[in-house]
DNA sequence: TTATTGAAATGTATTTTTTACACAATTAAA
DNA sequence: TTTAATTGTGTAAAAAATACATTTCAATAA
């Protein structure tokens, strides 16, 4: 390996002679992708494929290629398994116990993906994949319960802060539907007047004009939410803390 | 590779196999190393050992062995170049970009580490560590100035949500101190009367009986952070947001 | 020793935000 | 046409955030 001495140090000059010296493991991302439906905040599961796992549902998850961005990983992930493009998809937390894979040392990176289940159609049946209510979940395989919980949390910490909860909903949907995610996602009951008030204060939901259809009682008026708006002046975002 | 069919499914019977035909790289921990001095909020930095990054700075890092926690390989990080331990760590975001390092894939995991600089004599002579006011620092090795700048935001942001930033300070403090960092980390200037009055409201400082000494003017009171009181009843933060 | 300097300590009035709470209007279904 | 369920709406009270000035104390300089 070529070096040089500066200051008392040696330079390496040839980098992959170290990198090559590395150990190395392999690296997987998991993918927590949440929707909502039936006033239920659901998960997509896949049966396990591990004998060990057998009956367990898992994740969606897939090894990283050498040259791909974790990121990327995600992205296909997500689209091979539910055939979906331009959805909400953020890095969580990376998992690393020696002993997580029963194969061998595998660590993962976890993301959270939000998708509106009624909007897209998920190839489903031909994946083996299944919306599992999160509240009813057991047992899982490898550690992906407790990345499951870890996503839950910070999907909890997260609708406060920025207005991700509309990935979840259709892009029109009524202030009940609104309500109805934060009320699920935080296991609390808000006051319905507040509630409105609050988001009228923000002035970033449009009424479209529309009603809602086939529910049994009066419709309610439906509103979209303005991305643009919401961009160009973040500082309209109150936060939603009730 | 041993298989069973159930449901139509091939069940893998031997997981070793699998894992070991997975593709394999390299991963590494980079911390981030924050301290708070001379009202200045420091990051610790060490010269770059590549002859490609001859002349900057890069964050403390180390490869993760195989067979070692993620958490563990940044504690080791931490300890083996400050001799430091108990100190605030906590794991920030990945980084994956295939080209981040030159000697070929090092998947990295940032961390963020927050420690008070007078409590703690560092080995910095024998390990050629230096504090850098955040603030100044320009070009680094590797996408290292994007890791620092990720863990600055991520720091602006948890000193609202949890009470981080006694860390950066000595056990026993004053109220100027304690508002200094803030206005340091957020870059704004706060009304003392309404910050004092809030603090006072959480009820989590404890006023010591001892004043500042050494300094020019009227020394204040100090103050400790009562850790016990807050793990007990998080509800007592109200959030610092001003 | 005295005067000056710089920061500490402290309270109140105003504004803003949050909360609690009830009734009439609308639609679907019985 | 009656009933049931849900929408839509406003106000008063409480709590929290903000704006703001004077006196006190210790160190330093004259």
């Amino acid at each position: 390996m070529g070096e040089l001495v500066i200051n008392n140090k040696k330079l390496i000059k040839d980098p992959s002679t170290l990198v090559s010296s590395y150990p190395k493991l392999s690296l997987s991302v998991d993918c927590v992708i949440f929707g909502f439906d039936e006033n239920k905040l659901k998960v997509l599961l896949i049966n396990s494929d591990l004998e060990k796992y057998k009956g367990l549902y898992t994740l969606l998850g897939d090894v990283v290629n050498v040259d791909e961005e974790i990121d990327a990983a995600a992205y296909r992930v997500l689209n091979q398994r539910t055939g979906m493009t331009d959805v909400y998809l953020e890095q969580v937390k990376a998992f690393s116990h020696p002993n997580r894979h029963p194969g061998g040392r595998v660590v993962t990176i976890a993301y959270c993906s939000l998708l509106n289940i009624k909007d897209h159609d998920l190839k489903i049946t031909e994946n083996d994949l299944h919306w599992h209510e999160v509240d009813s979940i057991d047992k899982m395989g490898f550690d992906h319960k407790k990345i499951l919980i870890t996503c839950y949390e910070w999907l909890q910490k997260m609708i406060k802060e920025d207005p991700l909860i509309f990935n979840l909903l259709p892009d029109k949907f009524s202030m009940r539907q609104l309500q109805n995610v934060y009320e699920t996602i935080w296991d609390i009951e808000l006051d319905r007047r507040n509630f409105r008030k609050k988001f009228a204060s923000m002035d970033l939901l449009v009424d479209v004009g529309e009603m809602e259809e086939d529910v049994s009682h009066r419709p309610g008026k439906l509103y979209k939410f303005n991305f643009e708006k919401y961009n160009k002046k973040k500082k309209n975002w109150v936060g939603v803390d009730f």
